[in-house]
RNA sequence: GCUCGGGUGGUGGAAUUGGUAGACACGUUGGACUUAAAAUCCAAUGAGCAGUAAUGUUCGUGCGGGUUCAAGUCCCGCCCCGAGUACCA
């Protein structure tokens, strides 16, 4: 009989699903387990290869945590809103809803062909009504809470409000606010609202963003490529528009500390370490020459303060246009002008060009009382520290390049240092100089007297600086939640919690309207009558009982941020999740996700979960235990070149000195010879009907190059082909065996053949041609060892995530039990379990072949027996330098004595106790003896 | 640019974390079975040199240095590739 793992898969898949075999319960006197996925994004080009990877990995570890006797929960949903349904939205006119359910349903059907154990009782959505009630819910929260800077946590607003009723701002930390209490009172509603902004952790504020004019809509920066807009090739601008933000900066100590507390990657809390930013300097005011006002900097070399010779501001800073002076305004408006272009990234990455531009203005330095010249330059950002640096030529490589590029002094402040030629930028073994009163002090001397100094005139302290900045929180755009606010007098006031959700309407265009709103500025349904409590027509807005309703709608990383709360009780109508769910499941035991989400999704996530904690409703601040990454699968692109100036795409082989813009296009356009279809092509979007290629003897063809897998880039590679043709177990198994999961790994389907084999063979240990041979007799002892490492390596590698090993060694296993001919059911059993988590459907298969009636689901995974595993001794001589020389490696329990009488014995061979009866092997005299003969 | 990864045969990758580099697969070559092919099974397979052969020997983990009796693994300096870089998710 052949293995056909079409009709075993086909037939395992219906018995889970009758007998609702993964369905988990709140209620079990097991130990909990919940292992968690990453929820994907259901996106138009249906599930690709690379989902998968990290949904088996955590597939095989709850199959496993299972077997071991755990509760587990294993739940999957969608991160549904997003902007490509949005933008597909567009092309079609059709409602994302609607592709977004389709997609899902492609999803769920992919999903459900590979044999996942998930609990589909409990799938979420975010873009479902009953759960993004859930996440306004919480936005209100934010919205109605301000971070006690005291206290370190989030606090409810009215607090706040009846603290500045009896107090005004005493005793509140961290704020440049001051008013007493009688202040208070007098202010009016909007003056006290402007106040609130400063503190509420969810606010309006003025951000930057990605303005096309052309298109008349704001970019997301992956719809920017090279400053140009990727539909189209138009320019983009950087333009001021009103946002909401979301406060995370104030938790960035907490968020700092806390990874601490969780087992993640070392790497990934590295790049959340430095995301965060955290650096000690001081806050130094400098006195403008001009006027009465200052320009605060921040610096983390306070040191060098009498090395300051300018002050360079960022083009946003709001004080440029007053310090700017009539001789310097046109040259400081282009330069404003053209530093708009580009995007921040490429200011801050470009260190090879200089440029700024002077004001004119001047402002005093706090010690020397010398006048230094306040200058305009792209590398300052305006939105870290206070987008402003006190320029130190001497110690800092880009302000020595700036000095000389512009002809500005530089003072050299380190004794016996020659800058001729770069700034001095260590803080090690060095004497400050020239320095007035901090001459002679080494860095962190001169720091702290630089910063007591400072503080005795006034003109600064020693302060704490974070490069983590507040989130935005607006999106202009259609598909995500609507954020549950309304404005009377233009004062923002939240809808009543009550009377959530509060629904997207729906529109007749996706697209910004004609004066420049958001698209939910085409819902005709879109005011807010505050008697009534309800959505009516936006012509009854009177602004006394029906008002405007907030246009944007919320991010991506909104619905993301607190799902795993809501698989524990998702049906929940009352609350996000009742609190016995949440006191049982606590928190994600494991959770598997791409380290791509490091500084978004994975920060947010933690940081949305302390405030929920804050507020008292989750028991704990951590919300994921174990994160483990799934490296990505990266898929084989295509690119083709657009010439900037006309438009004309030019084929790879054929450019000249064109200024160009890479453009992903779909890999199923391209040939073998990696050439691209043009008529496929220019059907595929309708800007590209009327495209012109330079071509090279009739063929264009296309650069390739390796990228993640992603939609976007238009180099999906679905896994329905591989369960087609080898069937899911395979496609399980393949995936585990191309290499370390935490590793990212082109995709490629060279070796599946050898996976295919594997089960082949396991299954030709149950069956010959015709019949099932297992028998009942004991198996012979080479078999049973064999079974045992196995047993104990896979025990080992499943829970150190190292599913490849464990591959290998079932064709280890498997290879030898073929030679052996053993076709023993003491054999056969465990090694059925052993194999369910990886080839689930086979396994239960072989598991029913062997005469049992339930799923091996339940099974207790087996243990090896010590007794078989004892280490045989292996002998062999190594050489080197012409001469025989030996290494004796010495267990633990040899003495010198016994080692000497070896050395002595010229019948030398060397010992290798393999690793398990002597833990390190060190060298000479103690554990190691190299004897040359 | 900055932050974090990675680089081992023709290919994917092993290597008990400093102790026999190349497990397990793919591919390739040869053989068995077959009229033939597919499938399956067996054998060889890092490169070079010597040898009919068993075998011996040199070189080999991106590049250049270093530490060590011993380095794929640790340290310093480079190169290349990937991810993220604050509105993709």
């Amino acid at each position: 009989m052949a293995y056909n793992f079409k009709k075993i898969e086909e037939k395992w898949q219906n018995y889970w699903k009758q007998n609702n075999t993964f369905h988990v319960s709140n209620i079990s006197n097991k130990k909990k387990f919940y292992v968690l996925d990453m929820f994907p994004y259901p996106s138009g080009a249906g599930l690709h290869v690379g989902h998968p990877l990290g949904y088996i990995a955590s597939d095989i570890y709850s199959r496993y945590k299972r077997h071991k006797g755990f509760n587990v929960l294993h739940p999957q949903g969608y991160d549904s809103f997003g902007l490509p349904a949005e933008q597909y939205a567009i092309q079609t006119g059709q409602h994302p809803q609607k592709t977004t359910d389709e997609n899902i349903s492609r999803y769920r059907e992919q999903l459900d062909r590979m044999g996942f154990s998930f609990d589909w009782s409990r799938e979420i959505r975010t873009s479902d009504k009953t759960y993004y009630k859930w996440t306004q819910w919480m936005f209100l929260l934010l919205f109605d809470s301000w971070y006690d800077s005291n206290l370190q946590k989030a606090r409810p607003i009215k607090e706040l409000i009846n603290h500045f009723k009896n107090k005004g701002t005493a005793e509140i930390i961290n704020t440049s606010i001051n008013f007493s209490a009688e202040e208070w009172l007098k202010f009016d509603s909007h003056q006290k609202e402007e106040i609130l902004q400063e503190f509420r952790i969810a606010y309006l504020s003025e951000a930057f963003v990605n303005w096309c004019p052309k298109l008349g809509t704001v970019l997301a920066n992956d719809e920017v490529i090279d400053g140009l807009s990727q539909r189209g090739g138009y320019e983009v601008v950087r333009k001021k528009m009103k946002q909401w933000s979301i406060r995370i900066s104030s938790y960035s100590e907490r968020l700092l500390k806390g990874l601490d507390k969780i087992d993640w990657p070392e790497s990934l809390k590295d790049m959340q370490k430095n995301w965060i930013g955290k650096s000690k300097g001081a806050m130094i005011k400098f006195k403008i020459n001009s006027s009465s006002k200052s320009i605060s900097v921040f610096s983390t070399r306070p040191d060098t303060i009498f090395g300051a010779t300018f002050l360079t501001l960022a083009p946003e800073n709001e004080l440029v246009t007053e310090l700017t002076t009539k001789e310097n305004k046109k040259e400081v408006e282009d330069y404003i002008n053209s530093s708009s272009k580009k995007s921040e990234r490429d200011r801050i990455s470009d260190v090879k060009s200089i440029s700024g531009v002077f004001t004119g203005s001047y402002v005093i330095h706090p010690f020397t009382k010398k006048l230094l010249p306040i200058w305009i330059s792209d590398y300052v950002i305006s939105t870290y520290g206070t987008g402003a640096v006190m320029a130190v030529p001497c110690g800092d490589a880009r302000d020595y390049a700036f000095a000389k590029h512009f002809n500005i002094e530089i003072v050299n402040i380190f004794k016996d240092v020659n800058i001729d030629d770069e700034a001095f930028e260590s803080k090690e073994k060095v004497q400050i100089t020239n320095s007035d009163f901090l001459n002679d002090l080494d860095y962190h001397s001169a720091f702290d007297m630089a910063c007591s100094k400072l503080n005795e005139i006034s003109s600064g302290n020693k302060t704490v600086n974070y490069k983590l900045r507040d989130a935005v929180f607006s999106r202009q755009r259609y598909w995500g939640e609507p954020i549950p606010i309304y404005f009377k007098n233009d004062i923002p006031q939240p809808i009543n919690l009550k009377y959530l959700p509060l629904e997207l309407p729906n529109v007749k265009n996706y697209l910004p309207t004609e004066n420049g709103d958001p698209p939910l500025g085409n819902a005709q349904n879109w005011g807010w009558d505050i008697e009534k409590n309800k959505v009516v027509s936006k012509s009854k807005i009177d602004e006394k009982k029906v008002f405007r309703i907030e246009l944007n709608t919320m991010p991506g990383w909104a619905g993301s941020s607190w799902y795993f709360n809501r698989y524990m009780d998702p049906n929940n109508d009352q609350s996000f999740a009742s609190k016995d769910a949440l006191k049982y499941w606590k928190e994600v035991d494991l959770y598997l996700g791409g380290s791509e989400h490091a500084t978004g999704h994975l920060l947010y996530s933690r940081f949305w979960q302390m405030f929920l904690y804050d507020m008292k409703l989750v028991n704990t601040e951590v919300y994921a235990k174990k994160l483990v990454n799934q490296g990505m699968i990266l898929g084989n692109s295509a690119l083709i070149y657009r010439d900037i100036d006309s438009g004309i795409f030019i084929s790879s082989d054929s450019l000249d000195d064109e200024k160009i813009q890479k453009i992903n296009v779909d890999i199923n356009f391209i040939n073998q010879n990696n050439e691209l279809d043009l008529k496929q092509f220019m059907d595929w979007q309708p800007e590209y009907l009327e495209a012109k290629f330079k071509m090279k003897n009739d063929v264009f063809k296309v650069e390739r190059e390796i990228q993640k897998m992603s939609k976007s880039k238009y180099n999906v590679v679905n896994p329905d082909d591989i369960c087609d043709s080898y069937g899911a177990d395979t496609l399980r198994l393949y995936e585990m065996f191309l290499g370390p999961i935490e590793q990212a790994k082109p995709w490629n389907t060279n070796g599946i053949s050898g996976v295919f084999n594997f089960l082949n063979k396991v299954w030709k240990l149950f069956y010959d041609e015709n019949n099932l041979i297992v028998v009942d007799s004991e198996p012979d002892i080479e078999s049973l060892k064999i079974l045992n490492q196995t047993i104990k390596k896979i025990n080992h590698d499943i829970e150190n995530f190292s599913f490849n090993t464990c591959v290998s060694s079932l064709m280890i296993l498997v290879n030898k039990l073929t030679e052996k001919k053993c076709s023993s059911s003491k054999v056969l059993k465990p090694l059925s379990i052993l194999l369910s988590p990886f080839a689930p459907h086979l396994a239960e298969e072989l598991w029913f072949v062997l005469g049992n009636e339930n799923s091996i689901i339940d099974e207790v995974f087996p243990e090896h027996d010590p007794n078989l595993l004892i280490e045989e001794e292996k002998n062999y001589p190594v050489s080197f330098n012409g001469k025989l020389k030996f290494q004796i490696l010495l267990s633990n329990d040899l003495t010198k004595q016994e080692v000497e009488e070896i050395v002595s014995n010229h019948d030398l061979t060397i010992k290798n106790l393999n690793g398990k009866s002597i833990k390190k092997i060190i060298f000479v005299p103690n554990k190691i003896i190299n004897v040359v003969c």
